[in-house]
DNA sequence: TTCTAATCCGAGCATATACTCGGAAAAACT
DNA sequence: AGTTTTTCCGAGTATATGCTCGGATTAGAA
């Protein structure tokens, strides 16, 4: 067992599973490890147990897989997809609205949403994974983010006088993240999440409109 | 090895020391293990690494401690004295004036003051440490800085005409965490720090005053 | 000093985990 | 059918880590 720093290469699958049956492998094995991370954590998230919940031998997993990073790397990049196809969805819905304060609820309510489907997973993978931050998919998933907001305060600014200041982009990105995350991974249940979300845009827009 | 959940019990301390020798012991196994967390990251920190670089036997830190679990929840203990001393010579200094925005800008830069002190270290514990939210002294710093919140709304209503809605509390206190988390922790080297904080701590303040 | 309790020591055992390797089985290709 | 490539297998090896235990050493009490 290595432990320390790991290199980029790491985080890359050895061989791509060309025929149905061992691509079949490769996505129990991924299924496998979401499971294992969610139900055990980062601790029970070992090789063998993997192989073993996939249901193949532990010989096939290191056929594609350097590593049980790999595997967590390959995770990420689906979760990844799923973000991204749900984010351009909803910005295709309101694209043609022009009311921020609709707006910025659905993008928001939407962004929940998809949190809130995979808690326990992200709850593990933000928590526990030590090198999340360094996988491509996350760099990836912060940047399209940080698009997204920039392409819509842009819009907003045809038809709104909105005032951004020189860190409002970041202020609204970070605390906008830190409230959502919290809301999902660590409040207690009797917190209830529409009308929580609902304020938050409504700060959000508030912030934005303010010299109005 | 054991995997999976922890009890309690694994969180405290086998005995105390109660000589000056082995007060020093624990204390340098503490100073060790925050050591290897910062420098190696969780997956560094082994019971025979921390005795090794405290400069003690492993047998010794089994004497005190039933396993590295309980000497990373004393670590957070002390870390937490020391916020929560900061705060309250914080508290004390501010406790005068009856500024709004001065008392706000003095309070996110102390508070950040405390978390860029120890930002590899808490870089570890916040996103590899699995049962950190689990530690007492956690619990215990969440109560207090929702406290100290409280508390400072409640003054300042004595004085300003403050508006605050039923999640205005929960979205600040997340809000402004997640912000100065992202700026402590994750934020690239070019992002200036303190117009950032003043900036958030406008934020805040025209959040309060926002009717006037 | 003598006695008791606290402290310290570290080789060694038990276990867990990462990863290999030689070969069988299945699929695709000619 | 014959050949090649891909896929699958899982016992076994090397290594790392948690943790014990019998005994040496030191500090304080009587």
């Amino acid at each position: 067992m290595r432990a320390g720093k790991w290199q980029p290469a790491d985080f890359a699958m050895k061989k791509a599973p060309s025929q149905a049956r061992s691509r079949a492998s490769v996505d129990a094995m991924v299924q496998a490890a979401a499971r294992i991370l969610a139900e055990q954590g980062y601790a029970g998230l070992t090789t063998n147990a993997v192989a073993r919940v996939a249901g193949v031998s532990i010989g096939s997993l290191y056929e594609y897989f350097p590593g049980k990073e790999a595997i967590v790397a390959r995770l990420v990049d689906d979760l990844l997809a799923e973000t991204l196809a749900m984010l351009h969805g909803q910005l295709d819905l309101t694209d043609n609205r022009n009311d921020l304060s609709v707006a910025m609820r659905h993008f928001l309510r939407a962004l929940h949403g998809v949190m809130r489907k995979h808690r326990r997973l992200l709850r593990v993978l933000v928590f526990q994974v030590p090198y999340l931050h360094q996988l491509p998919a996350t760099v990836q998933l912060q940047r399209a983010l940080q698009d997204v907001l920039q392409r819509g305060l842009e819009k907003a600014q045809q038809h709104y006088r909105v005032s951004i200041g020189p860190h409002t982009l970041y202020l609204m990105a970070t605390s906008t993240g830190g409230s959502l995350l919290h809301l999902v991974l660590m409040a207690p249940p009797s917190m209830p999440h529409e009308p929580v979300i609902d304020a938050l845009a409504d700060r959000m827009v508030a912030w934005l409109l303010e010299g109005e």
